[in-house]
DNA sequence: GCGATAGTTCGTAAAATATCGAACTATGGA
DNA sequence: TCCATAGTTCGATATTTTACGAACTATCGC
């Protein structure tokens, strides 16, 4: 993998992020990721084997919420919080208030 | 059915609500109700058959989203618009706006 | 080049969800 | 009481989603 796709932020729909959310596991990581700030995935995986936290960090990087920037070894996620606001005004403030 | 179990607000959860509303029939629902007010079921079905709606209802139901009350013959939707502002402050706004 | 590390992709099995027809229930009105 | 209307519940099927092991890919450091 060399880099990752991301939707344009005028292509992401209310729907997928609602769709995005309704896991736990990916409320918590997005939860985390506004606590924390950007994390690899392995710090936010909860124990949980690899291949099921890559699903989900798809879900969240195809719903728009989460961007990946490849860092050598490791794979940092950031919330895409600024461009979510634009889009979705005072959504996400809501979602993690 | 003599009458509906709603449960208190309370108990609702984001995640609860994120899935109902991550369903393009019921989001649709709910901004329908929003704009256009107090509606019948069949007022909102969309053409659906009315097992298909009733299954829609009873999420928005059981997420906390919408109150139904029986007027008569026909039953009566409502947002628990209130109720969300004051236990997600922002969160309706933001979904609905 | 050779590990070691971090994640992805694939295949599959299990669980949850959506959809719809058919039968049922409750209410109001003739 | 009988009928029509509004909606629920049940049962079956089809689709989607989740979870996870195994095999694969990419990058860094030696």
């Amino acid at each position: 993998m060399r880099a990752y796709k991301h939707p344009s932020i005028d292509d992401v729909t209310m729907e997928e992020i609602f769709h995005a959310l309704s896991d736990p596991v990916r409320l918590g990581i997005v939860r985390q990721l506004h606590r924390e700030g950007d994390q690899t995935c392995s710090a936010l995986d909860g124990g949980r084997p690899k291949s099921t936290v890559s699903h989900h960090f798809r879900v969240l990087r195809d719903a728009g919420l989460v961007h990946t920037r490849v860092e050598g070894v490791t794979h940092m996620n950031a919330l895409r919080r600024k461009e979510l606001d634009e889009r979705f005004p005072g959504l996400m403030t809501a979602v993690l208030g």
